[in-house]
RNA sequence: GUGGAUGUAGCUCAGUCGGUUAGAGCGUCGGAUUGUGGUUCCGAAGGUCGUGGGUUCGAGACCCAUCUUCCACC
């Protein structure tokens, strides 16, 4: 299945040295500089950052909705009834929508594949639901999101042969119908969606040859890559990452999903991913793990209980030099929302500034030498 | 002074008829977390069972004494 799509992307630099990309993806709510990380809003919040803040603090281009999640609660009605996501939860840059695909896997226990779809019951009521490449089309429709991704099957780690050849035909037959389904719709709240096919195949290297030229056939505004960063070795992930960026076109936007660590991300920049997203900074920022320009934290150590420096000296985000780890340790160990807060805002600005710089060494031609100190600094354990 | 109650981990408490290496919650310490079912999960440290005797094969438990704290009554 191909359709005709015009450019989304334009690239503005490359790295000499790897294969790293600076460009630009332009969507109906804005642009996209990239490299970039998409902060992860599962079910329309991005969990204890304002939207402002989003905006003017972290200063994210592009967040992340889950299908799954906003179909279950609040569903799907309602957001169409408000005139998409971007005017539910009042935030007018661009979204992206996971199509629940990955929750068909996270959520295994109470799930049934089918040629269909995946039957699946609600973790809120018990419920039972079917998403297929078409109707998770159609929810991502009437969410509005900038970009939608088809549904698709993320193999677990390890996954024996047969099965992750066997799943990957069933991600390949959905995928043609999910760009059917697209190519007769269109966006339902005036403005146009992408639709991003996803590399699966698991960690061999044949089937991940065979998925990337499928997808790369497709034709489509951008493609992904998926299946990785689920429990394997980061040596196989960028194994994988450099089999299948070699296939991908050069010139649309590649997006690793679920990636990754500070140091995965940088990576895989170099390897030409351009987008990322990850809940790496929200989770582990919640539960008192901390990003930092000299290596990672954890705040509940007890020898930060009288550190009365900042956050971090390098003041990604307003909150990193204002509070003191002190008490940033305070907050978390007393269970306070605002520390689980800082501490988001703090790791999600890191993660953004961390790709601007990235972006910025591109255009200037120095990539891969602050991309080699970079990852040994943010591989620091404090 | 008399009577009653109480004493077990840092804190609050379980501990059956006397029976294996005395437990829990919270707290403390450490770890995990990768397209969010996460205020989550895992692990560790921490005890002279107030003290001293006694009974018993065996006592945190039963008996005696003593101390602590609390209550009631003189």
């Amino acid at each position: 299945m191909t359709v005709k799509m015009e450019s989304i992307f334009k690239i503005e630099a490359l790295d000499k040295e790897t294969g790293a990309r600076a460009g630009t993806v332009t969507t109906a709510h804005g642009e996209i500089p990239t490299p970039i990380f998409m902060p992860v809003g599962t079910a329309g919040t991005v969990k204890g950052i304002l939207q402002s803040d989003l905006e003017s603090d972290i200063d994210a281009k592009i967040i992340l909705g889950n299908t799954y999640h906003l179909y279950l609660r609040p569903g799907t009605g309602l957001i169409k009834n408000a005139g998409g996501i971007h005017k539910f939860i009042s935030w007018n840059r661009p979204v992206l929508t996971d199509s629940g695909g990955y929750q068909v896997f996270s959520l295994a226990e109470n799930r049934k594949l089918t040629a269909e779809g995946a039957h699946f019951k609600s973790h809120i009521d018990g419920s039972k639901h079917i998403f297929t490449p078409e109707n998770t089309v159609d929810i991502q429709r009437a969410i509005g999101s900038d970009i939608m991704m088809v549904l698709d099957e993320c193999t677990p780690w390890p996954c024996d042969y047969s099965y992750a050849r066997k799943s990957l035909d069933l991600t390949h037959q959905w995928l043609d119908r999910a760009i059917v389904r697209y190519s007769a719709t269109e966006g339902m709240h005036g403005y146009q969606q992408f639709l991003f096919p996803i590399v699966q195949g698991s960690t061999f290297e044949d089937l991940r040859k065979m998925s990337a030229e499928k997808i790369a056939s497709c034709n489509l505004a951008g493609n992904a890559i998926g299946g990785l960063s689920v429990g394997e070795p980061a040596d196989e992930m960028y194994r994988i990452v450099e089999i299948v960026t070699a296939i991908l076109p050069f010139d649309k936007p590649r997006y690793l999903m679920g990636v990754g660590t500070p140091a995965n991300i940088l990576e895989a920049i170099s390897m030409g991913i351009d987008m990322f997203d990850c809940v790496m900074p929200t989770r582990n920022g919640r539960n008192g793990m901390l990003f930092t320009s000299e290596g990672s934290i954890n705040i509940r150590n007890k020898k930060w209980s009288d550190d009365l420096s900042p956050i971090d000296p390098d003041g990604p985000s307003e909150v990193s030099t204002r509070y003191s780890k002190a008490y940033l340790r305070h907050l978390v160990m007393s269970g306070e929302n605002l520390g689980a807060q800082i501490a988001s805002l703090h790791n999600l600005a890191f993660y953004l500034k961390l790709v601007r710089e990235a972006r910025k060494k591109i255009i200037e031609g120095e990539f891969g030498k602050w991309k080699t100190m970079m990852v040994k600094k943010v591989s620091e354990r404090l």
